[in-house]
DNA sequence: TGTACATCAGTGAACGCGCGTTCACTGATGTAC
DNA sequence: TGTACATCAGTGAACGCGCGTTCACTGATGTAC
């Protein structure tokens, strides 16, 4: 059924290679991205994959980069569901919070997607943009400045401790040694750290 | 001249194959443990190396516990040229800083070996005994509490957090997004977070 | 101490695997006049 | 609007690669009596 040949519409082919890669990833991480694979779940032949994409590598890089975007939505998506105007304290503490909650959980429950985010073959050069995740967590530090609860002095380059400890838990419970820790310990291991960093504030 | 045939001594074999496995790791990881071009640095065929181990990943299995004993070493000396008794709190925040800048310094001067001894194959159970890095960790900040510094009410699984900042930003400067940081900025990630961490207490 | 035999660590040759990638091609789509 | 041609996205067949792993073997080392 799928393997009818054919040209196809103007770039289905391309974004069906993208979506297909992501698939593989959310399952077997960045290594199971073959664009042998890739292409047979579109239905083409596997060199078609060469008229979209220099090599694996370039194929690669833009499943990355589509799982890097699927962690800013969630990320995002936690934000917003927090009530309260930017530069109340409090709201602007939750906010904080939903970012680490978010960032725990697609770790947690995307573990495939969350490696392949950070699996960029080469320097694909992270563009901390807005909605990056960097870049999220740079506004929410900003917003507790505003709100009177992050000393000024204090806040540059605070990102990325903050960054790193969120991150670092992810990975050793995910790949790492803590890997085999019932969801129970898991959990917990996420609050302590939330609270750690709530505390480094 | 490494290519001669014949029986060698009891144990020089399997320690070969550890220690060439290991020099592969420093240079290229974990997935540049090949059985076949660890038998070849050993001067043996390549199926002899399933004397002494079942099949690659037992090999790589034995690198990789290798490759974390290196961490840990360095770490033990780290912590070791602190002076200061045990109890004395200046002494005691020495040497939390000491572990957590050896771990920094190993990631960044050997992330082969570093990505390896993280990367162990199926849980191979890291013992968390006292030389482990974890337990070294504990020690330090049970230390902490001796001297009065650490509350002991806080106490319970802050070797989790802590443990997180550290290896997150090991990871995110190593292999992660912050990976092409020159140096200097490097370093300063390295200073915010370990005085991150130690406001955190 | 000497002989007979089991054990064991190496050899040599061969496999299948599935990947990424290259080549020459074909036929549909889009463009110029 | 019709025709001539260039572009481009697909096909089909084939490659080399180097890995991990299996098999039947040989000859040295260690052991029992």
């Amino acid at each position: 059924m799928t393997g009818q040949a054919g040209r196809r519409a103007r770039g289905v082919v391309r974004e069906g290679l993208v979506a297909a890669g992501l698939e593989l990833a959310r399952t077997g991480g960045p290594e199971a991205v073959l664009l042998r694979e890739a292409t047979r779940a579109v239905g083409v032949v596997p060199n078609a994959a060469y008229r979209h994409f220099a090599d694996r590598d370039e194929l690669l890089a833009a499943v990355c980069t589509a799982a890097m975007q699927e962690l800013a939505d969630r990320m995002a998506a936690g934000v917003k569901k927090v009530r309260g105007k930017h530069g109340d304290a409090a709201a602007a503490g939750r906010r904080l919070g939903a970012i680490g909650t978010a960032y725990l959980a697609f770790a947690r429950e995307e573990p495939g997607l969350f490696a392949t985010a950070f699996a960029v073959p080469q320097q694909h050069e992270y563009a901390d943009s807005d909605g990056s995740p960097l870049g999220q967590l740079r506004a929410v530090l900003d917003e507790l400045v505003d709100a009177g609860v992050l000393d000024p002095s204090r806040r540059d380059g605070i990102e990325y401790p903050i960054w790193s400890t969120v991150h670092g838990l992810a990975v050793l419970a995910g790949q790492g040694p803590l890997r085999d820790a019932p969801e129970a310990t898991r959990r917990q291991f996420e609050q302590l750290t939330l609270a750690f960093i709530a505390g480094g504030l």
